[in-house]
Formats: structure tokens, sequence, C-alpha cells
DNA sequence: CTTGAACCTTGCCATCATTGGAGAGTCAAT
DNA sequence: ATTGACTCTCCAATGATGGCAAGGTTCAAG
């Protein structure tokens, strides 16, 4: 089938079945003898295996990994087990670094009037007014706005 | 002040500073002779004001927005509340995708015996034999893996 | 005065996954 | 033969940041 097909039956955009050739993660498909990409049900069951690790948040490289361990009869489940673990805590530690901005701004939101008048202790907190500002009284531990950069989880 | 030591003092690296000032959320700063740029205390100021903002997972465009409202001694403060609360909406929808996608992990993870042998429940439900793979039950609601796109949030 | 360290400049590339477009070629049906 | 849907390749952009390179500037020590 062409790549069309392949897309609509595996749920993987053409644009992206032709990355995924480009980086190596799947291999480069068959072509007609005037250059068109042919798939397999097989490529077809792969692609979808790929988008369904993709949909759990897996790296193109950590998909790499399991794809090789699924088409590897001979595999030990310990490792994907190992991969899947170290992906839970990779996503719990994003989660976190969410939930603690979020957990700061509804602090602030909450203490915001939010009416016609200027004053907003959001953008007082913002304008560092509160830590490393005018230091007022030597980074209280539990502040608002610590240093911790984000390191992650840019939409 | 030279862009090292603006950089110390807001915390904000040069070369994120030259990149503000390449994307507009920062004036072009004023330059020496010999083109060095130069800051005063106020563009610290705003540096560490956009620092924190960043630091609050919010983009660049909401910062510039911020940092209008900020500097506009006129603001409503009900503006300022409205863009924090959207963030705080989307903070929350990408935190809940990534506890989403860890739920499905770890029920898997713990599915997994996790030893010397090629049995392996993570890798079973990537391959799509519980959804779409051999339409067994006709796409069961409230499976494991549905079919949303992660939309956010990756590294 | 010269040298060297430490700083600054611009510019380009890389990340990561994905999308978009342009321009050209192919296929099937009308 | 034409049309429309499909495909091909290449190039670019996103968002925030890091890194490197080649060159200019500053300032203090020799």
């Amino acid at each position: 089938m062409n790549i069309g097909e392949a897309s609509s039956a595996s749920g993987v955009s053409a644009k992206m079945i032709r990355h995924y050739e480009a980086v190596a993660l799947v291999p480069a498909a068959a072509r007609t003898e005037s250059g068109y990409r042919q798939y397999s049900d097989a490529d077809v069951h792969t692609l979808r295996f790929i988008r369904h690790s993709r949909d759990l948040g897996f790296s193109i490289a950590e998909i790499g990994e399991l794809v090789g361990l699924w088409q590897n009869r001979r595999r030990p489940s310990r490792q994907v087990k190992a991969l899947a673990a170290a992906h839970i805590e990779d996503l719990e530690r994003k989660a976190k670094e969410l939930l603690a901005m979020k957990a700061t701004l509804e602090h602030l939101v909450h203490c915001c009037q939010g009416n016609d008048r200027p004053e907003c202790p959001i953008l007082a907190e913002l304008a560092g007014d509160a830590s490393e500002g005018t230091p007022r009284a030597a980074q209280k531990p539990g502040a608002a706005l610590g240093a911790k950069r984000p390191s992650a989880l840019r939409s």
C-alpha cells in the first residue's frame, strides 16, 4: 500500500512516516518503479506500535529501543520494564514541575483582586519584590518563586 | 553594566538576553562606542521579572503581555489575573496529560514480570493487541491506549 | 608598550517532534 | 487528454536554550 493508506491505517501522518524513515526509526520502505513507498501490513503494525509509544510520551530514541526489544524474540522483559519505569519517573518529574508552577500561580491568583485597579500581587511577585529584588528577609525557603529552572515541558 | 554582569545580576543567561532582544521581548539595549550592550538597574529588574515569569512556565508571548501590563501604571489587575488563570488551566491540562500517561504505564509495568523471559504485556499493549490491531471487540472506549495525541510536553 | 586573560560581538548549528509549503512527478478515472 | 488526488524531495519554521567559532575590546600585569 502507499504511504497515505499506511498513514490512515496506522494513525501516523505521512509526513511523520517519512520522518521516521529519515531518522532510521523504521527501515527505508520499498519503492515502486516510480519511487512511491510501499508498505506491508507488518509495516503498518510497526507504525501503530510507534504511535502508541508516542502517545505514552516516549521519545524517538526510546521508541527505537522499544521497537528493537519488541522485534527481538529473546528479549528479557526486564529490559522493557526498566525502560518503562525510567519513563514513568520522567513523567512524574515533569508533572510535578507543572503542578508546582500551578500551585504558585494559584496562590497568586487567589491573592489578586482582579478588578479595575492596578495593584496586583501577581506582578509584584514576578517583579521580585518578595524574593531577590531587594533582599528583605534572605530567601524564605518556602517562598513562592524558587530558583529552579523549569528544565522541561514547554508546550 | 555589560551583558555578563546583567546576566549574573538577573539570572538570565547572556545568550537569552540577546535572544529576548532579538525577538523584541525587551527593547534593544544601548551600546558603547565599541558595540557592547549596556544595561541599567531597571533593565536588570525587567530581566528578573522575565526570568520569574519563565520559571512559572509562561511563554515568551505571554511574558510580553505581562511585561506590558507590569509597566503600565493604569493596568486593570483583572487582565493580569485572567492571563494567569488561563496559564493555570494550561499547566493543569498538561499535567493531566502526563499523569494519564504515567497511570497507563504504571498499570502496564505492574503487569510485567520483568524477568529473563520475553513475555511482556507492555510490548503487547504497544503492539496494539488490545486496541485496534486485530479488531477484537470493536474499540473498547475505556481502553488503555486512547487515540489522543499528546499535544504537549516533550522533554 | 605589549601581552594575555576575560570579556564582548555576530552568526550558524543543534536540540525535539511536528507541521507547513513549494514545485514537480505519478496515477486513475473521466 | 485532462483533472484531481496522490506522491516525491527539499526547505523552513516552531520554542527556548546551548554550544561553538572567529574576531574585536578592555584592562591589568609584565
